[in-house]
DNA sequence: CTGTTAGCGCCTTCAT
DNA sequence: ATGAAGGCGCTAACAG
């Protein structure tokens, strides 16, 4: 194991002072034209390479962000990191993953490992509104580390975020349930105390007010994002006595449970039932009944948000970025919502 | 912003050295009880952490450990992650993941970057086995950075590896196919120039074999692990004179493919077909006709992979681990095998 | 048991 | 334009 070359080495070498070195190497414009030539040249013959570890101390810049997801082996959060890493990587950022569980005790504690770590930004997806968690992003703040939020955020003047547009989403999700010709149309909603599910419901709600049709509650079921919780709201829907003829969830994993179900009962889809889930899960493009979803462009939100730290910390000259972005939502239109033969 | 107390805030307010105040940290045993005492507990009051940056420096240990995957928005590799990350971060170390996109260039890329940032090892599935791969793995070597592959290895003596039993997975799938009554059973097999394809396939061969069913070269495809690729190979597949009856496939993606041609083609699945895939994602269990596969057990790997790199840098005491780990494979059964009506 | 000293590798004053 | 010195925060070596 041969130690790593220092600019001490090359300051030896080349009998001139590390200081300069260093300031060759870091283009400083007063140095001499010859002499900064010769010690770059030296460094690469050298096999030079900055120690990080040694400029982090002395920085305070570890060089490195910080990621926060309740998971991420889930197509979305995965996606999204994907997106991330790839933009930064290319400016030399080391990304670390931190997975919350969706447990507020974890989240603090990530938090904590994250500023520990003195990472020069955390981008996160919060699960949490809590007393003791806004607590825990002030500190954040006061550090002056620059906090971001993706998909999932707290409305903090401080923090920027990256989201979509749940409301447009939903709505416009809705909107294609009725063109189909549905006119009792059922949501199956996350948990409402969660801003996104508030919002993709008020979508839908907004969807069918724009349209005349009537808002009935019992067509609203609280789910979980699973299969069986799907499989559940859509008993309960067929049990009542004016049974919808379309739902929109706002999962597309209760969306399956749902199609699941009114199979089950002997309901054809699309025919006397439209399905639209929200989310774009790979399985949903696979099913032979493909399933009409709504795309979150997880890609480009992680783009986004890494797009968003390097404007923050000054790295993208010349561009200002907004402070909130809110991307737009597609819609997948496939087989699950696909009643008519009007041409789209 | 306030600054960060440091053993020295805390030596100072102690009227000791700073030395004293790093030993009491550390829980250095030649330190008086008392003196131990009252520096964790000011340590506590002024909320002293620990600059890791300060310690990687001076220690050469980051506290990290790169991981190097093809991709990370896949099931597997994103379930791997997982894994680790789990082990990793209760013993405090960071995981930074890079993508290598399966290009050989970036493979050497991110080693380089994740040996610059000074990691304490390596976790990596290898994609390309060239002689440059095999300079710079060497160089990981010399610099004595623990290195492990999962899932797809180097053999190399100085590397640890987590990988499964590829061959008895297949050997297994296939067996079970026979089980079914199934006696022409075709394969589509990933490129087998990466060993892992290769012991599939031998897996696959070895169970006809062992059950005196002639291998016919015809059966097998190449395929790569997409839905239109199995499309395809399912087409040339049933235009031969004496078509199969039954499919192995290693990869889901591939098996999808296949099952939706023969739906295409009017075959009965499982009645008149059977399909085994590979991998067990996720859209596999979802599907209507759910898809038999193989399962990787990817979280257990992750742990593995990460424990066993624990057990290297002598963080698991008392414990010997071998040096390369082979996991076994779980058969998923679904409807797309289940022919007979016998009890399993 | 505890204090002193020095060094990890880099950058940044302050001189010259 | 360059050199010398000091410090980032921590630990290890060497005294006592």
């Amino acid at each position: 194991m041969t130690k790593k070359t220092t600019i001490y080495d090359i300051a030896k070498k080349l009998d001139i002072a590390a200081a300069t070195v260093s300031r060759a190497l870091n283009n400083n414009p007063k140095i001499s034209a010859k002499t900064s030539k010769l010690v770059l040249e030296t460094a690469e013959k050298m096999n030079y390479k900055k120690n990080n570890l040694a400029f982090a101390l002395q920085s305070g810049k570890s060089n490195s962000v910080g990621v926060i997801v309740p998971r991420i082996n889930t197509n979305f959060f995965a996606s999204v990191i994907m997106g991330i890493e790839e933009e930064l990587q290319a400016e030399g950022y080391h990304v670390i993953i931190c997975q919350s569980n969706e447990d507020e005790k974890m989240e603090i504690e990530n938090i904590n490992t994250l500023l520990n770590a003195q990472v020069d930004g955390i981008l996160m997806s919060i699960s949490n509104v809590t007393e003791e968690n806004s607590e825990i992003i002030k500190k954040v703040i006061q550090k002056n580390t620059p906090l971001i939020f993706f998909d999932r955020k707290l409305n903090i003047d401080e923090a920027s975020s990256v989201t979509i547009n749940d409301f447009q989403g939903a709505y416009l999700a809705t909107q294609k349930l009725i063109e189909q010709g549905c006119n009792k149309i059922a949501h199956l909603s996350g948990n409402r105390s969660i801003q996104l599910y508030e919002d993709r419901f008020a979508g839908y709600k907004k969807a069918l007010e724009d349209n005349n049709i009537v808002f009935n509650e019992n067509y609203v079921i609280q789910t979980k994002s699973n299969v069986e919780s799907g499989i559940n709201a859509m008993k309960e829907l067929l049990e009542l006595a004016t049974p919808p003829n379309a739902v929109f969830s706002s999962s597309d994993f209760a969306a399956l449970g749902a199609i699941q179900e009114l199979k089950e009962q002997g309901i054809n889809i699309p025919e006397d039932f439209c399905v639209f889930g929200f989310g774009n899960e790979p399985f949903t493009k696979y099913m032979e009944l493909s399933i009409s979803t709504v795309d979150q462009s997880p890609i480009e939100m992680g783009k986004v948000t890494a797009k968003l730290f390097l404007n923050q910390i000054g790295k993208t000259k010349n561009v200002t970025m907004e402070k909130n972005i809110i991307l737009m939502p597609q819609l997948q239109i496939r087989k699950s919502s696909i009643k008519l033969q009007k041409h789209i």
